[in-house]
DNA sequence: ACCCTCCTAGACCGATCGGTCTACGACTCA
DNA sequence: TGAGTCGTAGACCGATCGGTCTAGGAGGGT
C-alpha cells in the first residue's frame, strides 16, 4: 500500500527484512509477482541476494506472502483508522475513500491492490490464492465489524460490507486506467445506504 | 473470456492465428501476462514459433493486445445479447450476471479479468493500460447505452453503468478467491436501483 | 514446369530468471 | 581472546525467457 503514514523514518534505517518487504510489495504492486525479478526488487531494497534467502529461505513465494500481509495489514490499520472516530458508516466510508484516494495519487497511479496484484498469479496459484481469501475476507469483517457497531444489523452489515469491497476493488482498477482518483473518491456516494447509517 | 458459445467448432479447424490469441487469452488471464511463457502458448495452440511471430511480427506485446482485445469483443457481445432481449435494465443486469455466472465457473473457477490479467502488468505499462481503459470504456459505454434505451437519463445511466462495471470486477475477483459464483448472481440486488428501472 | 507468396517448422541465441553456495564481517558471550 | 551466531555479500549455476533466423511445404498463377 505504499502507505505515507507509515514511511521510512530517517532517524533509525529500517532493517534490511522490512526494507524487501516494502520494496517487493510497491514492486509487486505495479507489475505483478511474475513482472519483477529478484534483482530489481534486491537492488530498491540495497540488499544483497544472500539477506533475501537468509530472511526467506524459500525465496520469492515466501517474500510475496510477507508483502501482502503486510500491505494487507496496512490496509486493516487504514480502515480502522477510518472508521474508529466516525459516527455514521457513511461517515467512515467517506473517510476510507478520501484517505486511499490519496494514497493512490501518492503511488504515481500506477499500482494496483497489492494483495491481488501479488497473489493472484503466483507460481503454484492454490496456496497463493487461498491466502488472498484470507486476507481479503479480513477485510470485509473488519469492515462489516464497523458497520454493526455502527447500528447496522448483522445482515445489512454483511451485504454493505460486501458490496463496498467490490466497489472499492473495482473502482480502484477504473481509478488506475482512468488515471484518476476521483473514481475512488465517488464510491461513497454510489453505496446507497439504507435509512440506518 | 473462453466464451463456450465461441468455442472450435468440430467442423471447420480454426486457423492458427485465432488459436494462438484463444490459448493466449486463456492463458493470460489464469496467470498474467507475464506468468506465461510462449512456449505454453505455442504448445496449447498447436503452433510453432515461426507461426506466431509471421501473424505477431511484433511478438508477445502483440499477442497480448490481439487476446484482450478478442476478449473484450467476447465480453461486448455477451452484453448485447443480455440487454437487447430485456425489458429493464435490471432484468437486463440480471441475465448478464447470470451468464458471466455460468462463464466462471465453466472456466474453472481460475480465471481472472482477461483484460486485465492481460495488459496491467505488461512490459511497457503505459500503452497496455492506454488500450485497456479504451476496452473497460467501451464495456461502460455500451452498458450505459442500453441504460439510456430503458429508460434512464443520460445521468443515471452512466452512474448506473460505472457502478455496475465497478461490481462486476470487484465482484468476479470475490468470486474467484471464494472459488463460488454466487458472488457474481447477487450483484444486480447491490445495485439498489432507482424507482424507473 | 517454374516462380512467388503465404505460412509452418524448429534450431539456435544472448539475456535474464530464481536459486545455491561459500566466504566473511559484526556482535555476544564465555 | 576464541567460539559461536546472525546476517551480509556476491560469484556462480542450470533453466527458461522472448526473439531471430534459415529452411521448407502448400498452393495458385502463368
Amino acid at each position: 500500500m505504499t502507505d505515507p503514514t507509515i514511511a521510512p523514518s530517517p532517524s533509525k534505517p529500517r532493517p534490511t527484512k522490512d526494507r524487501l518487504i516494502f520494496a517487493a510489495a510497491n514492486l509487486f504492486s505495479e507489475r505483478g509477482y511474475h513482472g519483477v525479478g529478484l534483482a530489481e526488487i534486491l537492488s530498491q531494497a540495497q540488499a544483497p541476494k544472500g539477506s533475501l534467502y537468509h530472511h526467506f529461505p524459500n525465496g520469492k513465494p515466501d517474500l510475496a506472502l510477507a508483502s501482502a500481509t503486510w500491505a494487507s495489514d496496512q490496509m486493516l490499520l487504514l480502515i480502522a483508522a477510518s472508521f474508529e472516530p466516525a459516527d455514521s458508516f457513511t461517515e467512515g466510508a467517506t473517510t476510507l475513500c478520501h484517505k486511499l484516494a490519496k494514497l493512490f495519487d501518492y503511488t504515481g497511479k500506477w499500482s494496483g491492490c497489492p494483495v491481488s496484484s501479488t497473489l493472484f498469479e503466483g507460481p503454484d496459484n492454490a496456496p497463493f490464492q487461498r491466502h488472498a481469501a484470507h486476507l481479503f475476507e479480513g477485510w470485509i469483517s473488519e469492515v462489516k465489524y464497523h458497520g454493526q457497531r455502527l447500528g447496522f444489523t448483522e445482515e445489512d452489515a454483511a451485504t454493505t460490507a460486501q458490496s463496498f469491497y467490490m466497489l472499492l476493488q473495482g473502482g480502484w482498477q477504473l481509478a488506475r486506467v482512468r488515471r484518476d482518483s476521483d473514481v475512488i473518491r465517488a464510491l461513497p456516494a454510489l453505496l446507497k445506504l439504507g435509512d440506518t447509517c
